[in-house]
DNA sequence: ACACAGATACTCT
DNA sequence: GAGTATCTGTGTC
């Protein structure tokens, strides 16, 4: 299986990006076993012109730094004082683009991904930017590690996706955002629907 | 099927 | 000190 190469987040339509990484794979190997998901719904930040990125403004600090660093490098960052957020860092270097990745279909190591949950439900397990982290262990220690390769990495493994089955629609919990709130920049695959992540699912369930 | 509150710790003012 | 790109359990319908 290939690793997304650094060409493909290196480009600066960064919502682009957000959609093209649906369908894609996320894995990572740990000492515990293979976990891995199809990425099922995504979320573009633009950097120092978005009002909902970290690096709005230009800010620029300890946390937001790896979004100015290389493209196709991990973003993560703790949310709420418990959930590790995974993004993938796009755009050249000096940009501070991201994709926020909320949601998996999960495809390996189901079991080894309810006891990191903490549940014997097969669902559920990875619908949720906060969940797939916890799933396939994830935290703010594997933060600024490339993607391309190594034991945190995306992968295209050749899923196809049909275009006309992913749904776009504003982004989720940056309400603080002002103008920016409207703009829709997340997608979602229409067919595991109900994966995608829970509260918003703006779906209509049938 | 909602709605609500509480947890939690780090980041930036 | 305030705010946070969230999740869970509990309550009610």
């Amino acid at each position: 299986m290939s690793s997304l190469p650094r060409s493909f987040y290196e480009t600066d339509d960064v919502v682009s990006i957000a959609r093209s990484l649906i369908g894609k794979v996320l894995m990572h190997e740990h000492s515990d076993g293979i976990t891995s998901g199809m990425i099922i719904e995504t979320e573009a930040y633009s950097g120092t012109n978005d009002k909902a990125c970290h690096a709005c403004n230009g800010r620029r600090t300890a946390r937001t730094e790896v979004m100015y660093g290389e493209p196709g490098h991990s973003y993560i960052y703790l949310c709420y004082g418990i959930h590790h957020l995974f993004n993938v860092v796009t755009n050249r270097a000096g940009r501070a683009d991201a994709v926020l990745i909320r949601a998996l279909w999960p495809l390996k190591g189901m079991d080894i991904m309810q006891i990191r949950r903490g549940t014997r439900n097969l669902t559920g397990l990875c619908d949720g930017p906060g969940k797939l982290t916890q799933a396939l262990a994830i935290t703010t220690n594997l933060n600024g590690l490339s993607l391309t390769g190594g034991a945190l990495r995306i992968e295209d493994q050749g899923f196809q996706t049909d275009q006309n089955a992913i749904l776009q629609t504003p982004r989720i919990g940056i309400d603080y955002a002002e103008e920016d709130a409207a703009l829709p920049w997340r997608f979602l695959i229409s067919k595991p629907e109900r994966s995608v992540s829970h509260p918003h699912r703006l779906l209509p369930d049938h």
